[in-house]
DNA sequence: CTTAGCACTCTACAATAAAGAGTGCTAATA
DNA sequence: TATTAGCACTCTTTATTGTAGAGTGCTAAG
């Protein structure tokens, strides 16, 4: 549908767009690209490609600009064919290496890392490689009735949260109540064994019924409610961009990475599917977001499932934002396949 | 040094500059505020202002505006008074007291809530009510030679990061670590017993000394590097105020606000005072924001010392602001007196 | 000491003009 | 038949000019 005179037309525009940000006439195509035709020939191919919806002109008189589609064929095109990582960002990568210690910790520095390498807003997500399955119980007493519940996940995710119980319990009660809970819970998925719980659990403690039923709410609204932990990173790098210049757009952008669902229905858009995903602008799940474009990649990194990713404009530098991403990433999985055993 | 009648102008131009952003005319003043003089007399009187730094021109036949000097008097004439919650807030307040329950996101909470109430930025910080007292000490066997090292600190702060050790480890052997380390470190103070605590450890564990060395090395980075968690929320709030309408100034606002140790140095600033702390302009720790104010306030919440706060313009509208993060104050307090026993 | 009047200054805004870039169309060319 | 050169036309961008409005400083009178 696209023969392959015009494709070549297609791709000049988009490289040369992407680095310029302003219409794209025939004369510059014609003397910097495809130097074998002359600036009318590719006005005509050019005409053809606006009726195809390929391009369009902001007003009569001015150069071409690339539509989505138009995007779609030179995204396509790089995905195609080897990309290299560039070399002045290996600095960064080393630095990031040496964080890899701590999984959060090296997740959030890779968003703030891609924001600041590419000047788009890097995102991250965290989940557990597996289904929720718990590793360890600990009731902690922090004070009067006050509990420090631990969840301790297989892959090595952690939750916790200070609870306020009925009424007061000793360490010890609490003890047998970490107890029991592990008996059952330990190594099972938790969707499964929820229900049987509650009946185990209040048999040696009957005098803590309320205590013990309020305990396991508190648990299941913390495995239910905190299966991701997101992140976000270098969103100011964004502001000198000439595509963000409509402050009003930006604002629901920011406002909206504010919000972890609205990440976390980006985040689940793209981890489906195996490896890199690159989604322009109306393609987007995120209505709000119809005017950016989204990179996004997922990896296991320290036992657990981590997606990373790019939001930027739909004018973005896809070549690049492809290859740090893809470093990025690399850097993280890097110890992933050192406890391969884990799971 | 500042006469009662200049002191009524000051307070007038500063009331009605955080109003209406515009320059304030003489006529303006005495029409609205100081209906006892006529315009020329108030002219005559900015005069003096001008000279005493009170007030000044962007031009020459342009209204005054404040100066940082005629804030400080304007806000200290607010503090002086009794405030009121304003009523058209208390839902959120009321949503706020829901979210309670885990103190760190009744923070991040908190913080959204007051950018997107006051439409400036809302910042926090979370640290331990006291020094750092270990309350527990966990070394979970994740994988091959991969630990999970967690530490509950008094208080109820948690950190946990995943290590790997020299050589791998049976859990038995990291349950005796735990055991070892705890009956040294617990409900004493980190810094008193980070010394002693190795060659006792190293006893009973000989034949792994170097995973003993690395893992107490890496409780002391967790402690020493993590004192304080920090949030910011509503950032994008911010963007639509014509105040910033400079770019490059707002981008290294966001970009400081991304780093921990820059809003460390305001909680620093400010938290040394009791109560509530209002910062100026240039009276401002961090230079790169010197043309922001910042209301900063700290309590106890959950057992833990919470710091909340708000960054905006100079011309920021004091008494709402203040207002406000009272309010917020006050709610995220209100648990925190129910387990004085943590002390 | 306060006030009215008035000339002066500076900004903001709109209207106009000129320059520049790029197109579409037509006619000539290979 | 496909390609190219030439040219008139369109539209944006930028600079310039003129005008209205707001506010001041100064002077002289109350």
């Amino acid at each position: 549908m696209l023969s392959e005179r015009h494709l070549e037309v297609v791709l000049a525009v988009v490289y040369e767009y992407i680095k310029t940000g302003e219409p794209i006439g025939s004369r510059t195509i014609a003397r910097k690209f495809l130097k074998d035709r002359s600036a009318a020939t590719i006005r005509n191919e050019m005409a053809d490609l606006e009726e195809m919806e390929y391009l369009y002109q902001p007003h009569t008189s001015a150069g071409r600009m690339p539509t989505p589609k138009a995007y779609r064929v030179y995204v396509d095109a790089i995905l195609r064919r080897q990309r290299t990582f560039p070399s002045e960002s290996e600095g960064w990568i080393r630095e990031l290496r040496e964080k890899r210690k701590d999984v959060e910790e090296a997740l959030g520095y890779a968003t703030r890392l891609l924001g600041k390498i590419t000047s788009y807003i890097g995102v991250g997500a965290l989940g557990p490689a597996t289904e929720t399955v718990l590793q360890r119980v600990e009731f902690l007493r922090m004070g009067h009735s006050t509990v420090l519940i631990l969840l301790v996940l297989k892959g090595g995710l952690i939750h916790h949260r200070t609870v306020t119980l009925p009424c007061d319990m000793t360490q010890e009660a609490l003890d047998e109540l970490s107890r029991r809970v592990s008996m059952i819970a330990l190594g099972r998925s938790w969707g499964e064994i929820r229900g049987t719980l509650q009946s185990y659990v209040e048999e040696a403690l009957e005098r803590y019924a309320d205590n013990c039923r309020s305990a396991l709410l508190e648990m299941d609204s913390i495995l239910s409610e905190k299966p991701f932990q997101f992140f976000t990173g270098g969103a100011h790098n964004v502001l000198g961009l000439p595509d963000f210049n409509d402050l009003g757009r930006l604002q629901t952008i920011m406002a909206l990475l504010e919000e972890e669902d609205s990440i976390g229905r980006l985040v689940r858009g793209c981890s489906a599917e195996k490896g890199l995903c690159v989604t322009i602008g109306d393609e987007n799940p995120v209505l709000q977001m119809r005017d950016c474009s989204i990179v996004m990649a997922s990896t296991v990194t320290g036992g657990r499932k981590a997606v990373v990713g790019l939001i930027g404009p739909v004018r973005m530098d896809y070549e690049r934002s492809i290859s740090v991403l893809e470093g990025v990433l690399d850097t993280l999985a890097e110890n992933g396949e050192s406890d391969e055993e884990v799971r």
